[in-house]
DNA sequence: ACTATTTCGTCATGGCCGTTTACAAATTAG
DNA sequence: CTAATTTGTAAACGGCCATGACGAAATAGT
């Protein structure tokens, strides 16, 4: 008998347990594996009087989670302190294993990360997919996500399933991709061309960032607005360390906020959006390139260089972002913002004219601005981690699939 | 023993019952009270169906909530199937009632609430505030609390709680106001200055305006912006049913989001930001009226008296407002954006602009855009909603204090 | 009118789950 | 080497919901 879990999407607070007791139960049980995974080897007391149960009761806990393979007993502590030194709790290194996958514009990626956050495996193929039609993209991606799982397998990992980080907007189905400009995509439903055992699950690769610098950046808050950048501009919303999506999924599109009422017009019909202004397309031609392979990495090499048509159009660009990120940080309240994605790698010429105008306009103490550390990898390990952070949420679900 | 609930703020989600056994219990109480209000006299079966628990579970929780004194049995339900018929369970008439309180600019309201979310009691003294120090203010609503309470008991309630809207920014301890420009108030602790036997909470105006709409409103939504408007222009983002306070509890200041990003300045250090097009002072000045007493009727009779120059003056508030809206749409995807507030009452030569400009901003389908019909009594019912809220959200944290 | 059927509310029983209490094991402090 | 402290486990206990059975109160059919 498994309840519907998570039924909505693994990347939002998909938590449904029924209020019973069995329900009761496997809150604590998840509440275990969530204090032992993110506070390292633990023994029993010590997690006992974390979650505020008894050791007792978190013995049988652990028993249980251990004979499901999903904790392992290290053996015992070496004291420091008086009394008898615990045994030794952690996270399994083996059994379930996150496929996180990645739809580049430019790649497709691949890695398998265990409950205990480490990437495990790993596959990536460069070629340009633009304007490519789904099934022979869909298809590649296949084939990694097979070499991926069978390289886990042979670690003794089994796949609790795959999330699919594309650059686009997915319906709340968290399976088709409704609209993803870069790939010349339209309502492509992905989990019909891409047949798996385990569950599969789609979400929007700026979404996925987010998630990964919520949960592995440093010192993130439970709430800041995460930025990023390919062709168009999304940005994630994080509310209380989840995502807020909206009513049709589509929430977090910065770049169509207005940041001149009158400017050029833009294909979403509006005018003046920050994607005119700050769009990779819109700072190429401000700068007199052209449009090529690694745009953004063209741009960070001539700005390095001391390119001052380039770095002009950057400043502008974070003007423009500035003045988007107001009404955001207005709205929103944030704790910070993060850069993410393509724009970490721009930050140092974008960043001093965002901050300005953003200070310039925000009363009292701005909104810090911060950049990701996790760079181009954000979305690929935040897919991943959606996988093991729903085994974390619900280790019973997975544990009776084993 | 009384765990504390609510700890942070009763106008967002202060759900943070343990995961234990009893907590369990407290929150299939909450169950009980909260179907039992929201769909009239049920029988025990009917919640029981309903909550997805059996009868007998269903009998004893409704057992004590009725020795409680929240629940009262009705009596046996007229029936129109076959089958012993139920007997009714209504919300008590008697018992708790959540005490509402508005400190308006230009009046002092207070209401009483009972559980069934009716108003059973009220007070109002209409006069000037703005300007007038905290002390003399509060003590003049303190009256008019006394004189509800006292007529509220007189029908058999007692306070469980009072919650205070005010024109302002209220801190995350949800006592202090931090800054209320209509009032001239600023860092003003009003539960040092008023003093009650029962809990209090401060909270801003518009965010109980939203939460009047979301809990009262006829098929409002559970994810929607609600824009409303006295001097300042505050917005409540309600996603999922619950608040959106942000970080200091600032969220919602639509106020300050940049429609002319070099548009004349604004008091807050930006430049063009929306309450310099579409606040009060703006379009009293726009329409070259004098600042008076009752602004936004003032406004409204002139537009209905066909006006030309209100008009244009409400007609181009309008289009700010779109252009603000549009960001906002674009950040958040509500499922519908709702005026209330003093606003309600200019939307019919607001509306037209306003939504004309958003549809024309937005890709696909525009967001709905609608008219509070709560009007000005708004804040005053969400407030004292906001208690009675908190009561059914854990009956008994109250039924202990009775 | 009378019986069969359906639904409601309750009671006794049982199972699940965390707590309490007690105890053995393993370490440090003196 | 003893006392103190802490850990992990086992048994008894109590709270809570589910199950199943039963009487009560209505309708449907004969």
């Amino acid at each position: 008998m498994t309840a519907p879990l998570h039924e909505a999407h693994p990347t939002g607070a998909g938590r449904a347990l029924p209020n019973t007791q069995q329900g009761m139960r496997r809150r604590n049980l998840a509440r275990v594996m969530h204090t032992v995974s993110a506070e390292g080897p633990l023994s029993r007391a010590a997690v006992a009087s974390r979650i505020g149960l008894t050791r007792a009761a978190v013995s049988t806990l652990v028993d249980e989670l251990i004979r499901s393979g999903l904790l392992e007993e290290l053996g015992p502590e070496r004291p420091g302190r008086v009394g008898r030194p615990g045994s030794a709790l952690a996270v399994s290194g083996r059994g379930p294993a996150g496929i996180g996958a990645e739809i580049g514009v430019d790649h497709l990626a691949v890695c398998a990360v265990d409950l205990r956050g480490e990437v495990r495996s790993r596959a990536i193929r460069h070629g340009a997919n633009r304007g490519r039609a789904p099934e022979p993209v869909v298809a590649e991606l296949h084939q990694l996500v097979r070499r991926v799982v069978a390289e886990a397998e042979s670690e003794g990992l089994w796949p609790a399933g795959l999330a699919v980080a594309v650059p686009g907007l997915v319906a709340r189905d968290a399976r088709t991709v409704v609209r993803a400009p870069n790939l010349d995509w339209r309502d492509t439903d992905l989990a019909d061309l891409l047949p798996t055992d385990f569950s599969l699950t789609v979400g929007n690769e700026a979404d996925f960032g987010a998630l990964a610098e919520l949960w592995l950046g440093h010192g993130t808050p439970r709430d800041f607005l995460h930025v990023s950048a390919e062709i168009g501009i999304g940005a994630a919303v994080v509310v209380d360390g989840g995502l807020l999506r909206g009513t049709r999924g589509f929430a977090g599109e910065l770049g169509h906020v207005p940041v001149q009422p009158d400017g050029p017009e833009c294909p979403c019909g509006g005018r003046g959006c920050l994607e005119q202004y700050a769009g990779e397309e819109a700072v190429l031609r401000a700068a007199g390139l052209e449009p090529g392979e690694d745009r953004v990495g063209l741009l960070a090499g001539r700005a390095a260089d001391g390119d001052e048509a380039v770095r002009r159009a950057l400043r502008d660009a974070g003007t423009a972002f500035g003045i988007a990120l107001t009404g955001a940080v207005n709205l929103l309240d944030p704790e910070s913002v993060v850069l993410g994605g393509a724009l970490a790698g721009l930050a140092p010429w974008l960043l001093p004219s965002l901050e300005a105008e953003l200070d310039r306009r925000t009363a009292g103490p701005a909104c810090p601005v911060s950049v990701s550390r996790l760079g181009p990898e954000g979305p690929l390990l935040g897919a991943a981690h959606s996988v093991v952070r729903a085994v974390l949420d619900d280790p019973v679900a997975v544990a009776e699939r084993a």
